[in-house]
DNA sequence: GTTGGTACCGAACGTTCGTTCGAAGGCCAA
DNA sequence: TTGGCCTTCGAACGAACGTTCGGTACCAAC
C-alpha cells in the first residue's frame, strides 16, 4: 500500500521529461497534445489517464524543476557561512541544476507566463523566494565587504540574467564546461558588484587550471 | 510618385506597433488574428491588405527594431574612440531602445525562435552581427585594460543576458531611471571583466547623482 | 460615365486544436 | 466464472485557428 502509485509514478515522471523536451524545441502553445502523444509513445487519449490538462503538464514541469533548484540550493548553502562563498554556491548550484536539465529550465525560464490561475501563483510564489534568497546574500555581502558598487536589486536580477540567459547560447556538451561556466559568471558579477579582486574571491569546485 | 505609398506604409506602421504590444502581452502563438484585428481597428481581412501572413508581421517587427538598434550603435560609436567609451555607449544603447520600446524588444527577445525560413537567417545574421561588434570592443579593451577576468564569449552573452533579462523586471515607468539602469549594468559588467574601479571607468550622460 | 486602382470587409473555407466518451484488454480477488 | 479495478485507446466533439474569396465604396483619370 505505500508504493501503491509507484509504478504510475514513474510513467508521469517519463511523461513530463518527454514533454519538456518537446516543450523546450517548439515552445509550449506551438506544442500540440498530438505531438506530445507521438514522442512519449502514448495514445492521445492516454495522455489524459496522467495529465488534467496541457496546462497541467506545465505546471508540473515548472513546479518539480524549480523545488529541485531551491532544494539544491538549501542543501548547498546549509554549511555555508561566508557570504562571498554562499553567493559561489548560489550560482554554481543553479549553472549546475541548468546544465543538466536544459530542456526542463528553458521551459521555466521561457513560458513563465503561460501559467493562469493558482498554478502561476504557486510558481510565482517559489520564484519570489528564490529571488528573496539571493538578495540577502548581497545584502550579506555588502555587509563585509563594504558598499556595493551597484543597486542591490539591479544586481540581482542581472544576476539572474546571466545564467538564465545561456539557453540562448551554452551548450552543455560543449568545450566549455560547467564549472568554468560558473566561475566565469561568478567573477564578472562579484568583481563588478563589491569589486572584489578576483583572485581573492573563494571559487568553489576549481582547485586547479 | 515620390512618396505614394506613405499613407499605407504609416498605417502599417501603427499595425506593427499594435501587434507588437499583443505580442509582447499574449505571445506570439497565444495571439490570434482576430486579436490583432480588435488591437488595431481593422476587420480581420483587412489585415491581409497590408501584411502577407501572421509570421510576416512577426517578422517585420523583429526586423525593423532590430535594424534601428543596429542603427543607433553605430551613429553612437562613430566619435568614440577609447574602448571602454565604446563599450558604455554599445550598453547605453542596447538599454535606451529597449526601455522605449519594451514591447518590440520583448517580441525580439522572446520569440526569437518563431521565424522559419528566410526571415529566420535575415534576423539571425542581424543578430552575428550585433554580437560580433560587441565582442570586438570586448578584444579592444583587454588590449588596452590589460588581460580580462572571463572568457570573452562568456562575458558577451553574460551582458546580453543582463540587458535583455531586463523585460523580466524592469519597469521603464519606475523609479529607476535607464540611465541609472545602463550605468549600473555597466558597472558590474567592466569591474567583473577587466577590473576596471568603478571610478575611472567613464560613464556617459550621468554627471550627477 | 466608364475604367482602374486603393482600401477595406463579411462570410466562409479547410485544418488543427484540447478534450471527452465509450469501450476494450489485462489482471487479480471473490 | 464473475466482478471490478487499472491502463489504454479509436473516434469523435465543438471551438478556434490562419487564410481566402467575392464583393463594396470610394476617388482620380480619361
Amino acid at each position: 500500500m505505500a508504493n501503491a502509485n509507484t509504478n504510475k509514478d514513474q510513467k508521469l515522471d517519463a511523461l513530463l521529461s518527454a514533454a519538456a523536451r518537446v516543450f523546450a524545441e517548439r515552445g509550449y502553445h506551438q506544442t500540440s497534445m498530438r505531438d506530445l502523444a507521438r514522442a512519449s509513445g502514448v495514445s492521445l487519449a492516454g495522455l489524459y489517464y496522467y495529465v488534467e490538462s496541457k496546462e497541467e503538464l506545465l505546471y508540473l514541469i515548472q513546479r518539480r524543476n524549480f523545488e529541485r533548484v531551491i532544494a539544491g540550493m538549501r542543501e548547498r548553502l546549509i554549511d555555508a557561512t561566508d557570504p562571498v562563498d554562499r553567493l559561489m554556491k548560489f550560482i554554481d548550484n543553479h549553472l549546475d541544476y541548468f546544465a543538466s536539465h536544459m530542456a526542463e529550465m528553458k521551459v521555466l525560464s521561457h513560458e513563465a507566463g503561460a501559467l493562469s490561475g493558482e498554478a502561476l501563483s504557486t510558481v510565482e510564489e517559489m520564484k519570489r523566494e528564490y529571488v528573496r534568497a539571493l538578495m540577502d546574500i548581497l545584502a550579506d555581502i555588502e555587509e563585509t565587504h563594504g558598499p556595493a558598487h551597484a543597486n542591490r536589486r539591479v544586481a540581482a536580477y542581472s544576476l539572474f540574467g546571466m545564467m538564465n540567459w545561456i539557453y540562448n547560447w551554452y551548450d552543455p556538451l560543449g568545450d566549455l564546461g560547467v564549472e568554468l561556466l560558473a566561475q566565469n559568471i561568478g567573477r564578472i558579477f562579484l568583481g563588478g558588484y563589491v569589486g572584489l579582486p578576483v583572485a581573492v574571491a573563494s571559487l568553489p569546485r576549481v582547485s586547479a587550471g
